[in-house]
DNA sequence: CCGCATCCTCATGGATACTG
DNA sequence: CAGTATCCATGAGGATGCGG
C-alpha cells in the first residue's frame, strides 16, 4: 500500500499576524536555531549535524529537520556520501538575526565556560559576528586554533568570515583556550593580554589586523547580564 | 513557618559555551520574545501585558516574568497605578535581534492575515523595523490608523520610531487595514496602490516622506518563504 | 555504520478556576 | 488586579529497534 505520510504534526502556532510571531512559529522551537547554527557553516550529514548541535535527541532532530524542510529553510541534498542537509537561501539569511542575538547575549560569556560544553566549530559563527563591520583591503587571514580545532578567520572587503582549516599552510596561528579566543574577539582582552595567556606563532601585526586594538574594551557590549 | 520559596525552577539550559545558546537559554522559551515585544513599547501592567502578548496563559506569563526578572531583562516598577513591568537597558537591546528576526520573517506576512489575530500595537515594533535605515531632517510625522488604533510614525535623524497616538492633533492620517499598512511599510505596495485601497487625509507628501516610493518592490525581502 | 521511527516517561505548556 | 493552584494535553529526552 502507498505509504502516505500523514502530516500529523500540527506545529503549534501563535496565530498572530505579526512578523516576529510568524518567524517564531518557524524557528522558535527548542533546538531549531542551534540546528541552523550548525548548517550555517555548510551542508552536513545527519550524524555530523547531530554532533554539532550538541545534545539533541535523535527523534527531535529528525522532526525539526522535517519541519525546517517543509518551511523552505532547509533542503536535503544527495551527496555521494549520502544525505546532506543544507540551508536554503532564505534559511541562510537567518545568519543576520542569529548574529544579532549572539551579540546581545555576549555578556553571558563573561562568566566563562564553566561546566558547559564547547565545540570549536561554534566559533565559526561567533567570530564573524563579533567582528562584523570590519573590512580590510587587502584581505587579512589569521589561523586560530583552540581546543584542537583550527580555523581561518578572514577579513576582506566583504567583511569577516571563518572557515574550518583543512590545509596546512604556514599561516599566522594563534592558539588559546575558548575563553581567550572569545575574549579577544569580543574586545574584552587586549592583544597583549591574549598573547600572554595564549600562544602566537607568527607576526603580531596579523593578529592585530584581525582584532584591532581599538576594539578592546570598546564597550560594544553595553549592559549587565 | 517561613515560606521559603524554593527556586524549584531549573530552567532547562542547553549547557553550551556559545553566545547564541546562552541567549536562547534566556529568551528562547515559548512566549518570552512576545512578552518583550510588548514591553518594547514601554512599561505595562500585568493585565495589559497579558492582553498585548495575545493568548498566553496567566500562569505562564507569571513564570516568564519571574525568569526574565531574575535574568535582568525585565524589572518591576511600582507605579501609583500598581505594578509595572519594564525592560532593563539590556533587555531593551533585544530590539535589534528582534527586528532582524522580524525582517527575516517578513515574507511570511505576504499570505495575508488569514485567521490570525491582530493587534495594531504590534505594528509599533514592525513599522520602525521595516523602515530601519531611514532618516530625515527635519523630522517627518505621519499618523496611521488601523483597526481602530492610532499611532504616530516619526522619522528624524535618529531613525524611525512609532508611538501610540494619544492626542488628537490634526496630523496627516492614513487609514487602512493591517495588510495595507504592512504592505506599504514592507515596500510591497506603492503609495498609489495603498491610497487606492486605503484612505489618506492630508497631504501625500508626508506619506511618501515616511514611505519613500523608491523602497517599493525594492526587494529588501529577497527569498521565498 | 547511517538515518531515522517507535516506545515510554516525565517535564512543560495550556485552559480554567480560584484567591489575597 | 495580579497573580496561584489545579488538572489535563503535549512536547522533550532517553533508550532502543530496524531497514538500507
Amino acid at each position: 500500500m502507498d505509504k502516505v505520510r500523514q502530516d500529523s504534526k500540527a506545529p503549534r502556532s501563535y496565530g498572530q499576524f505579526c512578523a516576529l510571531a510568524r518567524g517564531l512559529d518557524l524557528v522558535g522551537e527548542r533546538w531549531t536555531l542551534l540546528i541552523v547554527r550548525g548548517l550555517l557553516a555548510g551542508p552536513m550529514s545527519y550524524t555530523d549535524l547531530r554532533a554539532s548541535v550538541g545534545g539533541i535527541a535523535t527523534n527531535l532532530l529528525a522532526e525539526r529537520l522535517r519541519a525546517l524542510e517543509s518551511n523552505n529553510i532547509v533542503q536535503r541534498q544527495l551527496g555521494d556520501s549520502g544525505v546532506l542537509y543544507a540551508l536554503t537561501p532564505w534559511g541562510a539569511e537567518l545568519r543576520t538575526p542569529m548574529e544579532a542575538l549572539g551579540r546581545w547575549a555576549l555578556p553571558l560569556l563573561e562568566r566563562g565556560q564553566g561546566d558547559d560544553a564547547f565545540q570549536p566549530r561554534w566559533l565559526a559563527l561567533a567570530i564573524p559576528a563579533l567582528l562584523r563591520g570590519a573590512a580590510a583591503n587587502p584581505p587579512v587571514e589569521l589561523g586560530i586554533e583552540t581546543d584542537g580545532f583550527s580555523m581561518v578567520v578572514r577579513i576582506d572587503e566583504d567583511g569577516p568570515s571563518a572557515v574550518a582549516r583543512t590545509d596546512e599552510q604556514p599561516e599566522t596561528i594563534f592558539t588559546g583556550s575558548p575563553d581567550i579566543v572569545v575574549g579577544l574577539a569580543a574586545g574584552r582582552l587586549t592583544i597583549d593580554q591574549a598573547i600572554t595567556m595564549g600562544n602566537l606563532q607568527g607576526d603580531r601585526d596579523t593578529l592585530s589586523a584581525v582584532f584591532p586594538p581599538e576594539r578592546a574594551n570598546a564597550g560594544s557590549v553595553s549592559a549587565t547580564p
